[in-house]
DNA sequence: AGATAACTGAGAATCGAATATCATCTCTCC
DNA sequence: GGAGAGATGATATTCGATTCTCAGTTATCT
């Protein structure tokens, strides 16, 4: 087993997926490799740390990981399998939401539903 | 002390918010009339059984509370207090998102920023 | 090769949210 | 007024996610 090289499995891991993963999302997906969760939660907070990653949080509670590099995005959350999956594109009329007073920054936006895999099984 | 009364307490305090509110904070909320967290939860779980409450899970975690007979609406979590605000409007678009094969069976948007208060704060 | 520093995996420890427990209290109905 | 059912508050417990600890491993530099 290679060492000192599993932060690159991790981040490479990411760069990979079709979407934010969780902590534990990406443990499962590298199992067989030997890594450990621990050095899973070490990479991801040190990719943070140095401007690689970014941490998004959806609904459901759980933190999940990205690359920085992608552009403005949202997400798709399938309730069966409770993956996430990258959307590109946006909406319009967010501004006209916001009341008098407030400072809008930024904005989120989840659709849910059941995605393709899931669907086909079900 | 009133007993046998803290479950109408809690969901009337609920109905008089101006967003959905976590046990936490609603519990916060009822400091000095001396009900218990446990009453605040058996209360929320008694209402979203009972078809009352809805709970809603935005960015950040925790699942918070509204009554169920507002109609549809979306949020501004500030980003300061952490208190989210109901918004009422929706947005259009979403459906040209969703990639082919995925079911869209809802969504939630969440405005991000600094409300009223906490923006005059600074 | 040898020394040192950084990295790693496994499991223990921590932390917070949510739930369960239990003795007490309140209401309702005799 | 008394009994029984349901509700309550304080606290213990559980549970999952994340972080910490530590001994062993690997890379780098000489």
């Amino acid at each position: 087993m290679e060492r000192a090289k599993q932060q690159l499995t991790v981040l490479r891991a990411l760069a990979e997926a079709d979407g934010p993963l969780s902590a534990r999302e990406l443990w499962s997906r590298l199992s067989g490799t030997g890594v450990g969760l621990a050095t899973v939660y070490r990479a991801l907070q040190r990719g943070v740390e140095e401007g690689m990653l970014e941490s998004v949080e959806l609904l459901g509670g759980g933190v999940r990981y990205e690359p920085k590099d992608r552009e403005h995005h949202h997400y798709f959350l399938c309730s069966t399998c409770d993956h996430a999956f990258d959307l590109y594109g946006c909406v319009d009329g967010l501004e006209s939401l916001v009341p008098d007073g407030f400072q809008l920054t930024g904005h989120e936006v989840v659709l849910l539903g059941t995605c393709d895999a899931c669907g086909d099984a079900a």
